[in-house]
DNA sequence: GTCTATAACTCGATAGAC
DNA sequence: GTCTATCGAGTTATAGAC
């Protein structure tokens, strides 16, 4: 029921902003093509939100919004490493298969300006990963995995759940991959990439 | 003596205008910013480069020029399969190390026009890794390595090695890193990398 | 709340002097 | 080759009727 004709016309302004922002970035979305995604006319985008910059910032914490409770959720578990490691690229995965467009929409936000991002959407209280870092050390102390350098793994695990959806293009000119093909090779990596990781760093 | 006071005009200008392309993206960077960044004005510009497109395109094209026919070289090699993951990993930091902003602003214009940008970066010639795929099976035939979809491992080799220059500002904040600790785990990763990878398909 | 019309402004591009 | 001045298209934002 969100977001066809009969939502709100907040809402739909909302639902066609986040389509736009997330193609064109901030700079490149224009408050036209917001309108007429919506079917509404510009006036009312700034009746509902003052200006471009408030609706743009509106749309970016709320597209995140529902994410860092969960990643934050696994960071501070109580599971064993390699369960975490699990819940940690499908939380991920999860997340960017609903909203593609996210990560490059971040990435290119972070970049830009990653002081107000990082104030905005964390209020200076971004997620933590250091009860993992401490779970990884122990781990290597107690013999369970290869040497490794925590913060290097955490990179790791990152990359390689993220990476995929911002290299989607490129991947599928490359290894020559269909649009389906490549949503199939995402739904295997959501498990395979867990276990790509405890391949290399268990004894 | 490139990119100062004493460079051509004209060296000047695709000197700055790397830097503000790379920093905003076609849409967000202007002419004004640009002429300011070389110390000239925007008539100037447009008397050297006819317009702001032309510009772009050849920042982009000389951006990533050398780039390719290094990558070519190595996926086209008869080097082993763990010496050519070395090789894969070092070539692709080397080059970011050297141009940390790229990465971002090739995945961003790959992203918004995935058509125009492999015709005007390969005109329909892209690195073509059909070598390093059959030599992917074939070793995990001859039961060197366990058994991986080729097309996953890729995946994770780009992955690995191309995220953490996108990914930089949010390591930093998350991981409570300085650019200088960054810069280091950077350059363990050159060589880290690869014995990643190894240790999780190596049997 | 929603619309039409238009003001105000940004920015790429050009004209023309030196 | 380089500059100042300005135009004109495209965009954000507002005024005011309904």
């Amino acid at each position: 029921m969100v977001n066809n004709e009969h939502s709100s016309t907040e809402a739909r302004i909302l639902a066609a902003a986040k389509r736009v922002f997330v193609k064109n970035g901030m700079a490149g979305a224009r408050m036209q093509d917001i309108a007429d995604e919506a079917g509404i006319n510009k006036a009312l985008l700034h009746y509902y939100f003052r200006n471009k910059e408030l609706l743009f910032e509106k749309i970016f914490l709320e597209s995140a919004a529902d994410f860092w409770p969960q990643l934050t959720a696994v960071l501070e578990s109580d599971a064993p490493l390699f369960k975490k490691i699990e819940s940690f690229s499908e939380v991920y995965i999860d997340k960017f298969v609903a909203d593609p467009y996210l990560p490059l929409f971040v990435l290119s936000e972070m970049n830009r300006r990653p002081r107000q991002f990082f104030k905005k959407m964390f209020g200076g209280n971004p997620p933590n990963p250091q009860k993992l870092l401490v779970q990884i050390e122990e781990q290597v102390k107690a013999g369970v995995i290869r040497p490794v350098d925590p913060v290097q793994l955490i990179i790791n695990m990152i990359s390689l759940t993220v990476f995929p959806f911002v290299g989607k293009p490129m991947f599928m000119a490359v290894m020559n991959i269909s649009e389906a093909d490549f949503e199939k090779q995402i739904r295997v990596r959501r498990k395979e990439v867990a276990h790509f990781i405890i391949e290399s760093i268990k004894k």
